[in-house]
DNA sequence: TTACATAGTGTTATATTATAACAATTCTAA
DNA sequence: TTAGAATTGTTATAATATAACACTATGTAA
């Protein structure tokens, strides 16, 4: 049998930054959190970037890669980030994730004519939310 | 009548960039461009970035944002950017625009139930490509 | 043709985002 | 209890992107 390690249980500094990422209302960049989490000790931008990817590899948070900023997982049907779709308010940045089962079959299914098998997807919608429209 | 200025004909920055990646046949970063023209008397990152800004804007070219890259636009259909969909290799890196109208369809439809209306959407398919996997 | 607005250029400096490299410590399974 | 894996702490640096300012070029309207 192959060594196994702890699961679900977040290491401190893992445990710190997903905390701080799970009660933003807003998608956080590794340096606000770096500012935010330096009264706990973490100092140095590796200890953030480190805790993020791993964050990210188990599914805890996603990147929103169009604004270089990291959101908690809302949403148990994605697999472990195999298969994320956000809305983005381009004007108070609000980012949501969208759980849309359907949506989410149909993307999971989709094959490219080219011969390509995906193993994962990420899609961004951009619009005004209800309150900026 | 409103002042218009002429479009389709591109600067000299943003032809030679544009041709830089357009013949590129995989996504080019901003530094590597930035490298391969100096030749040319871009000396500086501002006028690469002023460049792709605005081959971004008017649909020429599409910014990968899982890479930080850029490709020529190679679809007719996406309408200046309102729609667009790569499939990313994560072995060679190659990035194919994905021109499936069925897609792009069900996608610029797609109305997110929390009341958000989109104007744009990009989705990035990863996974092994034919000669990959 | 002038004059005005808009777009583009060149430049220096700096901000922001992310990783390399290495030593030390802690956790986990056997 | 011990070896491997994961995590931590640290310094330095790489990679990506923008601010700000002076200047030039181009298209349009008068």
């Amino acid at each position: 049998m192959t060594r196994m390690h702890k699961e679900n249980t977040l290491s401190k500094n893992q445990q710190i930054i997903f905390d701080l990422i799970d009660k933003s209302p807003e998608p956080l960049k590794a340096y606000t959190i770096l500012f935010n989490v330096q009264k706990k000790g973490i100092n140095a931008p590796p200890q953030v970037y480190r805790a993020l990817d791993k964050l990210v590899a188990i599914g805890k948070i996603h990147k929103i890669e169009s604004k270089n900023a990291f959101v908690a997982c809302k949403n148990s049907d994605c697999e472990i980030s195999k298969a994320t779709a956000f809305s983005i308010c381009e004007s108070c940045e609000m980012v949501d994730e969208i759980s849309d089962a359907k949506l989410s079959r149909y993307l999971s299914s989709f094959n490219h004519k080219k011969g390509m098998k995906f193993k994962r997807f990420n899609l961004e919608f951009f619009g005004l939310c209800k309150k900026c429209k």
